[in-house]
DNA sequence: TTGCAATATCGTAATATTGCGATGTAATAA
DNA sequence: TTATTACATCGCAATATTACGATATTGCAA
């Protein structure tokens, strides 16, 4: 099938997981770090930095930017990419809220 | 192609795509959520509970199981699963780390 | 205008994931 | 022993993801 049942889970669950699914490839991840580190609004030297195609960088940087994770401002012919502060700290909110869902008393094997 | 260029990134860019990616499907957090909420070692109601066929819940569970984010144990003829403490913690700092990397001060656009 | 640099998107190939029925195995119950 | 229950795994079909070359498009420089 190759399909995910979606009807069958809370929102929140589907929510967290389509978050977690563009945290789950090491590309994106390494672009969200390039650009914490920065600090600063940074077009596609990721190209260079990456070692991925130009078309593939674009494409994560899609992705990212389809969740809102990122935004893209147009500066002149290039694209300026910074992390979305507000859906930054959702998505460490929401990631803690899971984390935070384990016991202190833990009955467990 | 797709197949992921693992030797392009960082061991810890890896490692972390590859928790983010586990938690990257529903069922797999309403699973993971369930043991939570639980609190307790649990075997596969979790078929009942979610509406998917037991193949289907074993091969999630079997994803789970080797991250080593869950533990499974014999009990008779069915399996005991629970969250394994130690990881989830792990997984928790790693997020955490990540999520710390967004500056106090942001220059960005 | 012409040319170039920076992107985005399209189309496609390779591979991975999701889901399920069928089947095998091991423990327990009758 | 036979049946049943609880899994795990196999094999397959449907779909999704990853990656890239080729091809627009847009802004700027000459």
């Amino acid at each position: 099938m190759g399909i995910t049942k979606t009807n069958l889970y809370t929102e929140n669950q589907n929510q967290l997981a389509a978050m977690a699914k563009v945290l789950g490839h090491p590309a994106r991840l390494a672009i969200i770090q390039y650009l914490l580190e920065a600090n600063a609004c940074i077009n596609t030297d990721l190209v260079k930095e990456l070692g991925l195609a130009q078309a593939t960088i674009s494409q994560h940087l899609r992705e990212l930017k389809h969740l809102e994770l990122i935004s893209g401002t147009i500066e002149g012919a290039s694209m300026s990419y910074c992390i979305n502060p507000l859906k930054w700290e959702e998505l460490s909110t929401r990631f803690n809220e899971l984390f935070n869902q384990y016991p202190a008393i833990n009955n467990c094997c």
